[in-house]
DNA sequence: CGACCAGCACTGGTATACAAGCATTGGTCG
DNA sequence: CGACCAATGCTTGTATACCAGTGCTGGTCG
């Protein structure tokens, strides 16, 4: 008999509620977070706030220094890159691995995904949604559907950056045109086709948040060791 | 000024004590873990406990079940599958992406890794060490290098796969033979022979698994939804 | 003898209390 | 006026107390 896995605890609600923030730059980088301060909020205590925020701090999203504060870390470059590198191999490494009869289930999803995403007024973060569930579903038509919340957990910071580049540029027109291109191109079973149209797509993607660097300097990270001052530079309001 | 980010919490020390003893399968898949005893054990209260587990549970090394008890996982095949597909997507990758001349300084590590791995009368935990640092240096050599965290991370499952294989086998001299091999045909250049020679040597790791797993089902999972029994079935001991 | 059921012991989840340490800040002293 | 320094209020780290829920277990009743 199997039992319901899925734990409503609040733990469980505290952390998706902190990382869905920090992901939607509700929390900014280098906001600082107090324990105390979440707790009350949320209407919790100490633990499982700091429960999350340990958790968070693992994926490399919050920066906790003892005795000191947690804080929203502040996106680094380089590990925007890593999280491109990792994900660019891990999708290309996919698609190259596509059966050669493809599940029709998952080809109506992305169908039907696509179509959603050119739907006029779509709002960004509804698009945001629909970009994590069609990479996700490509992965899944490969048989490696699970490896992706490796990928997700990894490119905590990839998604900030790709953020902050969405909501300065505001056309999510010429990403869903990219996804069109991939998914045309899966169905042709062109190997190499899809290999550089999703290569071109992911590039483009990475060129957009050096963009936003050059724009907003202060939400990229300098010097990783440093430790914030307290509570003065605080962005939080 | 930087400051030193190490923390020596007792949570850091329990944190690495636990994932090291399930790695090295000193807690065998299977086992019990309770956090009162734990604590006791380790001289702390639960607290750190409690958030090492919460920790080795994002890993997947963990199962944690409210109200029933937190156990050593299982090795999933499923899972070993996915770190084993996403660790050769990321290696391959980063061999792909070699520059032209290559840091005279890590090329020397390798060759001193490459030299202690052959020596003879080599412990087995030695042994991995070596081929951690081999491959971990792989990756620096491309640039890449702060992405094997993620790797690390991700290839827990994988890792307690591999340490049964070479349990059972008991030779990693056919290993070294390959590592040699990979490293000789990066020092050539020639990318299409290391990308052969690598991704061998990863499947040949894998079969190792799948070997393992025909003489040993009771170490891995079959249902990962099913609740395990209390005490009785314990292995702890 | 067997099925059932209530109590019990143990689990992890949460809240709270206390400890250790840092940074600010306001005052004092040179 | 400036450098220093100690008090103070904040931080996270750890320990402990209590809670809700689960599985086992032994006794009871049919």
């Amino acid at each position: 008999m199997a039992r319901s896995n899925r734990q409503r605890t609040s733990r469980r609600a505290v952390y998706e509620t902190l990382r869905r923030k920090v992901l939607t730059l509700e929390l900014p980088p280098g906001a600082a977070l107090s324990e105390n301060e979440l707790g009350a909020s949320l209407g919790v205590s100490r633990t499982p706030v700091r429960e999350s925020l340990i958790l968070l701090s693992q994926e490399g999203l919050v920066q906790i220094f003892p005795q000191v504060g947690s804080f929203v870390s502040r996106v680094d470059p380089a590990k925007v890159a890593d999280a491109q590198f990792l994900r660019e191999a891990v999708e290309l490494a996919a698609l190259d691995d596509l059966p050669a009869e493809l599940d029709p289930e998952l080809v109506e999803e992305l169908r039907h995904n696509l179509a959603e995403q050119r739907r006029p007024g779509l709002g960004l973060e509804d698009f945001f949604e629909l970009d994590e569930a069609f990479h996700h579903t490509l992965l899944r038509l490969s048989g490696h559907g699970s490896a992706w919340a490796t990928v997700v957990s990894a490119k905590g910071h990839l998604d900030r950056a790709r953020r902050l580049g969405l909501y300065e540029t505001a056309s999510p027109e010429g990403f869903a045109a990219q996804h069109v291109e991939i998914f045309d191109a899966v169905l042709a079973g062109d190997a190499a086709l899809v290999r550089s149209a999703m290569r071109t797509h992911l590039r483009a993607v990475f060129d957009d948040v050096e963009r936003v660097r050059a724009r907003s300097p202060e939400l990229f990270a300098t010097d990783t060791g440093s430790v914030p001052v307290r509570r003065n530079v605080v962005v939080w309001e």
